[in-house]
DNA sequence: TGTACATCAGTGAACGCGCGTTCACTGATGTAC
DNA sequence: TGTACATCAGTGAACGCGCGTTCACTGATGTAC
């Protein structure tokens, strides 16, 4: 259900989803003037009704890419990766990367989301997936897969979200994704040595570094933020 | 800071208060028209601004009558409890029969919170100095006092959302706390007995019938939400 | 206890700005021949 | 390649409702004597 858009409309609805993300770090979309809104992204009142049938499309529209960005970013950073449980750990380490990479979409990721585990979101699901293989090779032990999955969710948000209000760079968070990967493994009942070989705090620092780089270098525009919207396509609103 | 109210002075303000619990929990406070406000409440549209600068002057006040409503819950629920390791459950097991009790401000609460950990509250303080004792007796090797309060802070937050999305009832609550003890106490390196002896299914399962039952019958009138706010005296704003 | 007065809180009409939405027009882009 | 026309998206002035805020008035509560 998506079409493709004209060059320049596509700028246009660019432009308006960047300045949508701008203001919606600072306060949610009820506190957004249209006004506002076009004033920031540089383009006339009328053209926002050309796009988003209101401004909760418009709020929907942001978030939506917002989420499909950062689901797009974990899956690229595991990769053709296939032991479950380096899959699990990868996915709350890109994570963390992409909150290092992208402070201001991830907050926004958080102002948009609403319930934290019914969705049955991409991610959602494979994390879902990754989590029954890792039981059912018996890397680890938890009371439930049911209790698991939520358990795991909410130490990436608690992770994500203490680095992204405490503004920590790449040096400070690899020691704090490092304990919270052993609390979380640890909770799961995953064996000592397997933790210890996963949360080596100098790998894990590399591997950072590499996530965090590796985008910097793939990225063509200085400001990863303003490009972000301007790939391909959009749903049809 | 607070000043005693005149009687129809705090029932005013307990009607604005109670109907903005009852709106916050749809929408943000942004999305509430004063018109709406005072119609629920019942009063003249006048009478809020006998009570409160300005909107977000009582959307703050609701959320800090719902934010200490909370603590005070949490901390009658520990009581004179000494013993570390069953004070830190024990915080667990409150939260999540605050949640049972009242879904509404459970709601609130989330929707108002800003950040989750930079904030000094009564709550997150008195957490810490437990999580503090419970490390210095030995009973839990977390890798850092710094990441077991934040973690642990995220899973009572992950089980009470959870709780409240899903509108379970005290029986399906009782295992899912009990999940979510292992999962966090384990992740602490609480031993195994200990944990055992904490999260038994059938001690929590009676412990909260006891939390929830024990506010039922304390409380004199039939709707528990619309007195919540008729207590006392409120901060002068 | 009763009366007069002061204060305090409630009331809702009135105001007017802000903001969401519309629309007639313009210019740009694309297409047919 | 050039010209004529059609379509598509951008523009910003205009509109008008909604909503935050004010205020003069009323009634209730409290106090003094």
């Amino acid at each position: 259900l998506t079409v493709p858009l004209s060059p320049r409309a596509a700028r246009t609805r660019a432009a308006l989803l960047s300045a949508g993300l701008d203001l919606l770090v600072e306060r949610p979309v009820d506190g957004i003037a249209i006004d506002e809104l076009v004033a920031t992204a540089g383009v006339a009142k009328g053209s926002f009704f050309n796009h988003f049938i209101d401004k909760q499309g418009f709020a929907d529209a942001v978030g939506h890419a917002v989420r499909s960005e950062i689901e797009t970013w974990i899956a690229r950073a595991n990769g053709s990766e296939t032991r479950p449980l380096a899959r699990l750990a990868g996915g709350m380490v890109a994570a963390v990367a992409f909150a290092l990479l992208n402070p201001r979409q991830t907050i926004v990721l958080a102002r948009t989301a609403r319930g934290m585990t019914l969705e049955d979101h991409p991610l959602n699901r494979q994390l879902r997936d990754d989590m029954q293989a890792v039981i059912e090779a018996g890397l680890a032990q938890p009371p439930s897969l049911a209790g698991a999955v939520p358990f795991w969710l909410g130490c990436c948000n608690t992770i994500v979200a203490n680095i992204v209000e405490r503004g920590v760079g790449t040096e400070q968070a690899g020691p704090m994704l490092a304990d919270m990967l052993i609390l979380a493994l640890r909770g799961l009942g995953v064996e000592s040595a397997e933790i210890a070989a996963i949360a080596d705090p100098n790998l894990l620092q590399r591997r950072l570094a590499q996530l965090v780089g590796q985008a910097g270098t793939e990225a063509v525009a200085q400001d990863g933020a303003t490009c972000l919207f301007e790939d391909d396509a959009f749903p049809d609103g």
